[in-house]
DNA sequence: TTGAAAGCGCTACCAA
DNA sequence: TTGGTAGCGCTTTCAA
């Protein structure tokens, strides 16, 4: 039903060909028929038929990004994000949310690849690497975000989460915490980097993580972690020695922590400090607003969409770039103890 | 470079149509032969092409969404639903943020319609109808989401706005507030709605809007609200009768205006109640829990989702189907002024 | 500067 | 039950 080149061509009496160079910016086309045809495609509101054109180049102009929750902030930024970057160079973007969902997520790459996008960008929930030697086969490249495979070398955009757990807990042990507690997630990269730092940052304090001190959240998308930071808190709480600080894996697990510490009767900060990680949008609204680690989803973002349209247009196989960023600590109420000092 | 049917055809001396007619379940062949094409394709690990059967079939088996905003978790909630209950159904999906810009909003529905997605939803920032004709042109199916155009009779999912607007002005009635004023939103359907249901339960209550006590807040989009909820709210405190219960025009206004109250000395609820729309996340834990009239989000991608699928298939044009979704309010601190009856 | 011919990977139609 | 032929809308190559 829409118009075609052919269309074109009969109502001009010119060939298929000579519209398709118009339509590309060819150069040898005279001047006169160049703006007879403009003007046509004009009236008609011609649309190139891009499918057919895919065909042909190999290139089909589309992008995939797989996210485990689109709903988290985090992974929304990132997406709404790419979408401009990669919209602006002429590229659609197909997204999908997973649910965290290994399954799904497999099922959804395998859709993409058979819509043979130019690359692809996957925030993974994956256990292991054997989809992604698929996409390996397939020659389609693709980036990692925010979480790393073991023993897969691929492209990979995200935070230096050590970086992150060392920086949350160095600021603890600033202000004045003597037993600190860590709520970690679960088996995933940036759960064990956060964890790594977190341990790392304590030895440099000469602290030593108490018995009980580092729980972990249950299985992850539980309602995005407010309930697994409650129930963490909760048995923190309750052990031996109480935590007077708490780094939580992420900020809705901090949400759940906070709301733990607050039923129990406890003073934000000054019976327990907490900080998460995300520096969600509403951080400064909350009934005590939450100091927590950024993890520059829109430089993560941007550096992402870069890399994706750079591997998109050089077919050559780039060696893999891992782009780590270097997070940054938003103090609020929750953690402050001591008077700012600067 | 991937598996093609003539491939899998050579390999096994068969004929291209058997190949492909064994890869569409086509019943009128051999179980053998069935069976042997069957295995040739999961060792090629073979994709089809979508590419091509778009070209033959005119379906790309493709859906395009287009929001304001991915980040807005009302948008990112419709956005996760949709993504996945077309997945369901073999479908993939292209979302792209238009920032709120009604040109870039344009450009992307232009990207969409050249791709000849077989379906698309829109949650619009444009003024006008123009771009909507365009679309009825390429007889592209298409559903509005969340906001209306006035003029243009077409397939609608949203919340009832009128409904909103007296559900929570009603609500702020009954709990003894005098001066009930309203931070309204920009010139689009759903801010028109809310005005109109905030008024309409006013009237009911005997009540009438108090001179100056219905603002506006800026352009829309300004960082989600926060400061033109901030600003508007304070022009709100100064006026001569200071208002004692707002009805704001979504969370982030509501956020906004909170601090304008708290900055100002003054109680929530005690001396003003707020009502905000859109229940997001997070208004639990807020400095002063929120209340809030959900739009059910949940709800509207569902039937998004199904309107869309049903259009993408009969292609036979139903008439244009509006689904008003009812709203319901959720009383949290900042509203809850009298013992809760009930 | 223009256009005829070939073909991308697949499906529709009809004949064997 | 199987397969030859034609063609979807476009680009590529090469000849006029």
């Amino acid at each position: 039903m829409p118009a075609r080149l052919k269309d074109i061509a009969n109502d001009l009496g010119l060939s298929v060909v000579t519209i398709s160079k118009v339509l590309r910016n060819h150069p040898d086309i005279g001047e006169a028929t160049r703006k007879r045809v403009l003007k046509r495609m004009k009236e008609l509101d011609y649309q190139p038929n891009l499918a057919a054109r895919s065909l042909i180049t190999g290139q089909t102009w589309t992008i995939g990004l797989v996210v485990p929750d689109l709903l988290h902030p985090f992974f929304a930024q990132i997406a709404k994000l790419i979408s401009a970057e990669v919209r602006k160079k002429g590229y659609s973007l197909f997204i999908s949310s997973s649910d965290e969902d290994p399954e799904l997520e497999r099922q959804e790459i395998k859709q993409l690849l058979a819509r043979r996008v130019d690359v692809m960008l996957i925030a993974s929930a994956q256990w292991t690497i054997e989809t992604f030697r698929q996409i390996e086969q397939q020659k389609i490249p693709y980036i990692l975000l925010d979480r790393q495979l073991a023993g897969l070398e691929c492209n990979f955009v995200g935070v230096d989460d050590r970086a992150v757990g060392v920086l949350a807990t160095s600021h603890l042990a600033e202000q004045g915490c003597k037993r600190i507690a860590h709520i970690r997630g679960p088996e995933v990269s940036t759960a064990i980097g956060r964890l790594d730092g977190y341990r790392q940052a304590l030895a440099s304090h000469r602290m030593t993580p108490l018995p009980g001190h580092i729980v972990s959240i249950g299985k992850s998308g539980d309602h995005r972690g407010e309930r697994g930071g409650y129930e963490a808190a909760t048995k923190l709480l309750a052990s031996k020695k109480r935590p007077d600080g708490i780094f939580c894996f992420n900020d809705p697990v901090a949400l759940g922590a906070m709301r733990a510490i607050l039923d129990a009767g406890l003073r934000i900060p000054e019976d327990v400090a907490v900080v998460g990680c995300g520096n969600l949008s509403y951080s400064d609204f909350l009934r005590v607003p939450l100091s927590s680690v950024d993890q520059g989803s829109k430089i993560i973002g941007k550096r992402a969409a870069a890399l994706a349209l750079a591997l998109a247009h050089n077919k050559a196989p780039l060696r893999p770039k891992s782009e780590l960023i270097p997070p940054h600590l938003v103090v609020r109420a929750s953690s402050l103890r001591l008077p700012a000092a600067k």
